[in-house]
DNA sequence: GGGTTGTCGATTGTTGACGATCGACGATTG
DNA sequence: CAATCGTCGATCGTCAACAATCGACAACCC
């Protein structure tokens, strides 16, 4: 959390954040946390208002998001949170089985002490969530999670495609409520994931990053009540 | 190439097609043909009054070619064409290579006979100008040859996630002029594609897919004359 | 003369206003 | 009474003007 209590700070955030930027993060910001809900129209002038600027920079926020994927633009209708179809979603998850293989073995191939001590935290924090069956929590740790693991890839174009494709399937999730258990299940494959990472076999890791996506998607399916046996 | 010969054509046209929209696909169009140099300044006014239109829409047009990671934006300074730095070239082949080992093993998966058609017709086509060492309509069909079996696939996603790699990439190869030959190799290695797409072996294909992307790497680390022997 | 500071033109950031378009509501007609 | 058409308010698309900021040049001081 970035605050700005002092000048210097202060500054270097007015220098390096543009109205459009803010508006966008804000806005990305509500989207996934639910404050708009799915499909729901996004008022130009209505949003200007409440942050107390003019229509332009929020219609150039909108542009960026539209971009990357959270919003929907109809041209003299106005801009609407997307809603990520099961079709879309399937294609997805499709892609983060590629791309999550990739992060396990690039993260097995240069992962330092200190990553793979951040890993252990956060799996030692969603243990505990787990155990009381907290849905909630454990689904941010679980972000924060599978994130700081592209992260530590180093490929920031990978980190921000990754990151795109978790709004957008995030956008899906919400559509039904269910948060889909399965936490125990998923604290085992995480631990299997990092000890593939500290074991330094990067092809049996790069597996079972791909296995833990596939099991994700199953879940998933399971919680919305259709099944894959194709 | 569509005309607007008809007033029906004229009337989607002008449904579909904002001013922000047109003018991005325009300066995309403008970059990507080397129009506009690497590195280059956009300048806000002088392009809006070189298409007859307000500054409005040509700021909302960057803002989506930010975020399509063809230009980026300097507070208070402009614009810019991106540069592609060789570490970033490098993290976006390492994307490819994920990628395209997807699609060789989706469009296996799903591939009409029609589909496998064109990909024979492209590849006649792009014998007839290697035959010739004809590298600038080589390099422009072996684009459309990927770009259709991203779209074989039938995932709009990962289409969109490809282009905008393979548009990063062509910022990155026109730092360089030089288009790096070896197009028969190249040639040799999509006929070896296509036929694991015809063999229905899907694995098989994947592995292709992905040594084929090795391949053009290697090629391009040649002509840039750095070796990758690490 | 080297370095610093003030000033100026150019460009970006932001705004408010105007015209165009859309969806909805109500009037009209068969 | 139902269906269609016209009207109206609301909202979007676009524009032109204003304010803020930057880089460069020149004047100034030591």
């Amino acid at each position: 959390m970035p605050s700005a209590d002092t000048p210097l700070r202060a500054l270097k955030l007015v220098q390096s954040n543009s109205l459009p930027m803010l508006v966008q993060k804000e806005i990305e910001r509500m989207i996934l946390a639910g404050e708009i809900a799915i499909g729901e129209w996004l008022n130009e002038s209505a949003l200007s208002q409440r942050f107390s600027i003019s229509r332009g920079p929020v219609r150039e926020a909108f542009r960026s998001l539209e971009e990357s994927g959270l919003v929907r633009q109809e041209k003299n209708r106005g801009v609407f949170v997307r809603e990520v179809s099961v079709e879309e979603a399937d294609q997805i998850y499709d892609l983060r089985e590629a791309l999550d293989e990739l992060i396990g073995k690039q993260v097995t191939a240069c992962a330092t002490p200190d990553q793979i001590k951040v890993l252990h935290a956060l799996m030692e924090e969603m243990d505990n969530v787990a155990r009381a069956d907290d849905v909630s929590p454990y689904y941010a740790l679980n972000l924060r999670f599978h994130d700081r693991l592209a992260e530590f890839t180093g490929n920031r174009k990978l980190v921000t495609i990754y990151r795109r494709l978790i709004n957008e399937l995030h956008l899906f999730r919400l559509r039904g409520l269910s948060q889909f258990g399965g936490l125990r299940k998923s604290t085992d494959e995480h631990r299997a994931m990092v000890k593939a990472i500290e074991s330094k076999k990067i092809e049996a890791a790069g597996r079972m990053f791909k296995a833990h996506v596939v099991a994700s998607r199953r879940r998933m399916d399971k919680a919305f009540g259709r099944d894959k046996t194709s």
